[in-house]
DNA sequence: GTCTATACGATGATAGAC
DNA sequence: GTCTATCATCGTATAGAC
């Protein structure tokens, strides 16, 4: 069952190497030297270096998209679905650290029609987000606001965390997150 | 005076290349088609590519530190120079849209010593902020809280206005800095 | 599935005539 | 300073033996 171990440490080195220098800058050759294989021996286990972009993209944005739908099916109220969010990404930024790069950042290097699959995805995340936020305003519960700016100024605040959480072993998720709800969502808060 | 209109043609639509495509995928021979000359004749007016890319970084890296250098000098109270500070942000990304995207993800592509250099200017703009905002704390004006988090969060937040606002002109910059500063400043604010 | 060998294109950059 | 022509290098990917 499942994928072979080669198959599964393949992967695993394209994230972590995409993500140290970019899907650009990584080359097949450096990713066989980390893998241990010849650079022809990767072929027998994927199509082309897009393919495995697209795997992290696509995997990365079902991960966020399974966190919104239980976001949204919780009886929490609005101003709570928000937290949740936020912890939502907390948690995969300082778990899957490789995918939140990649997420953010390489999707770009996606040809059609992956780009254009990618971006619905993500489109359609960012309105159930800012659904729950209208929601909140709505209800009284967060300030009046901008929802777009509000919008990108959280998704964007915590795109430091995978680059900057792995030094800092120090600091737990938990108070991590405490200090980031802190400066973010008491700014909205009413 | 000053540079060749040639040459100053050439430094802006390389970084307005870079910031479209990203530093690896804009080639040479794109840049020489956009400024109306072969490849060969732009390496009259510049030694290599990367040359391009280094001006671009230091260029806005000097742009930072003059704003910072005249936020700390001002007699502002420690909580109004965070308000500056996220206006200085929000007043480059509006008006040098291309060098944002470029400072904030495409230095990784410099090479030593420049890279290290670029690094040393970077960490020493993230100690003079976080400086003010423990200030700010000190002075009872901003919350307890981890500077570093803080510093982060609101560096990091600004991020996405290079991409959005070019689309958006319907909003002035003025309520979008208010907007921004709800959210953010409000956020930090005791 | 892994290897050696190689195809083939795109890239940054240079040489030398005008 | 701009051109035409060309180079060397490195990229992804494939062919075919084992």
């Amino acid at each position: 069952m499942a994928v072979s171990p080669t198959k599964q440490k393949i992967f695993e080195e394209a994230a972590r190497l995409f993500q140290e220098k970019g899907y650009l800058a990584a080359s097949m050759r450096e990713l066989a030297q980390r893998v241990g294989l010849q650079v022809s021996s990767l072929y027998s286990h994927f199509g082309s270096k897009e393919e495995l972009l697209q795997k992290i993209c696509f995997d990365s944005a079902r991960a966020y998209l399974e966190g919104m739908k239980n976001v949204e099916e919780s009886s929490a109220k609005p101003s709570e679905k928000v937290r949740q969010l936020i912890s939502l990404h907390i948690r995969i930024a300082t778990t899957d650290v490789t995918s939140v790069t990649i997420f953010s950042d390489e999707w770009r290097h996606l040809s059609e029609p992956y780009l254009r699959e990618f971006l619905g995805i993500r489109k359609d995340y960012e309105k159930r987000f800012s659904k729950i936020l209208q929601q909140g305003i709505d209800a009284g519960e967060l300030k009046e606001m901008n929802v777009t700016v509000a919008l990108f100024t959280i998704l964007t605040s915590l795109r430091w965390l995978h680059r900057w959480y792995p030094e800092k072993r120090g600091i737990s998720v938990k108070s991590l997150e405490s200090e980031i709800l802190r400066v973010l969502f008491d700014g909205i808060k009413k």
